[in-house]
DNA sequence: GAATTTTTCTAATCTAAATTAGATTCAACG
DNA sequence: CGTTGAATCTAATTTAGATTAGAAAAATTC
């Protein structure tokens, strides 16, 4: 444990981003090896990844890494959180700038193509995020839950905003309902970067199932 | 190497099943073993297990794996092929059972609800493919390839009926649709079993939006 | 432009698991 | 009961890869 003072190092002891504090300066490199974690698990996923992988992908030895991270554990948790908190802003903000008078059903449109651009068009993060958090160590998994959770209630507000507006078929269960769509959206990193499918037409086409799956009023375009 | 005759051991060499050969008898323990693989690869995923968790709930010392599998990839392997295979098999029969007038898009209803059987109500090697599929590594990728296509070609088949019958709405990419509907049958994993839906309500619930979701005709119960 | 601090490197060290070696137990069979 | 082969064990051995030590290089400061 060498945690005596300050010394310099582990700008971030308790995985947090940790990206600026003090130094601010070439501590880019920093968000340089986090991208390339991201890259690496999002590929290759937990299990088959080394440091040595993440750190050749970012120019530099393995034991550099140490320098900004505490553990390779700490980086990946880094990454799947920062992947996590994305999915959720994005989302979030695609929705406050929905025109409040909005039916719900096309906020739960809105959040189903605010999703999956995070996922596809962004950075690597919320992809790695979305195929790893079935991989996670019990304790990572508990320190995430939060996060989680968070994101959970926004989705469940639309659908809970959703059915009370009368705009939901009653024949399904809303919870499962909810699971099902948000499933189908975090299975696409398993195919779509294989596939020829343009970003466009799976939006399109993920809304439209959406749309016509729940509405109750199978009136849209 | 100690590859010098035929000393016993390893009946699998090249990662079949392998279960019985001449022996037969006790090798009934290598059932166990993978049934306690598929166990544990299902709740803690590939990158966190290790062959003495899969050992202990197999209630014998890790070495005696060896004596069935190679390596522990070769038994990893096993376990996914068998959860790949099996799903396919269940679903194959589940179609075949159907009455040949069925409508396309009900045998499409028929094989979400055997996928999803196949998943939750059977044993955990379903589970445990799906859930590892992504962080194999690429010569088990490569290996498992054709099973993969195979069981993808029932699906497809399944789609192209349906447009053809012309029971598809026209304004979904088919091929799309498809994936997203597998991706939300493959995504329940991660949430059903802490969840308090039941089965039941979990097929009604994922038919009903695939039907609905996908059908020109909204004529459906 | 020397001194100090930050960043990164090379060369160990450590460690958790996988894997192997070599008994030991067990069950069937004569 | 003693031999034989199958099945499993305990006790190493190996190894991959994370982590640490300590030196070198870069940058920053005065």
């Amino acid at each position: 444990m060498p945690d005596v003072a300050a010394p310099a190092a582990r700008t971030s002891t308790s995985a947090q981003t940790g990206r600026s504090a003090q130094t601010g300066k070439s501590a880019q490199t920093q968000e340089r090896i986090r991208a390339a974690a991201a890259r690496v698990l999002t590929q290759r996923g937990i299990a088959t990844t080394r440091l040595s992988d993440i750190a050749e992908e970012a120019g530099v030895r393995a034991p550099a890494i140490y320098y900004y991270y505490a553990s390779r554990e700490e980086l990946v948790e880094d990454v799947i959180r920062q992947g996590q908190v994305g999915t959720e802003t994005r989302v979030r903000r695609a929705l406050d700038e929905l025109d409040p008078s909005t039916p719900p059903i096309e906020k739960i449109c809105a959040a189903v193509e605010a999703h999956l651009r995070a996922l596809h068009e962004l950075s690597d993060y919320t992809t790695a995020a979305v195929r790893n958090v079935g991989q996670m160590s019990t304790e990572m998994r508990e320190r995430t839950k939060a996060d989680q959770r968070r994101y959970g209630r926004v989705w469940k507000r639309l659908f809970e905003e959703a059915r009370e507006a009368g705009e939901l078929r009653s024949d399904v269960d809303l919870r499962t309902a909810e699971l099902l769509v948000i499933g189908a959206l975090n299975w696409t990193p398993e195919w779509w970067a294989d596939s020829s499918v343009s970003l466009e037409t799976l939006i399109e086409t993920a809304c439209a199932l959406t749309r016509r799956g729940l509405a109750v009023d199978p009136a849209a375009s």
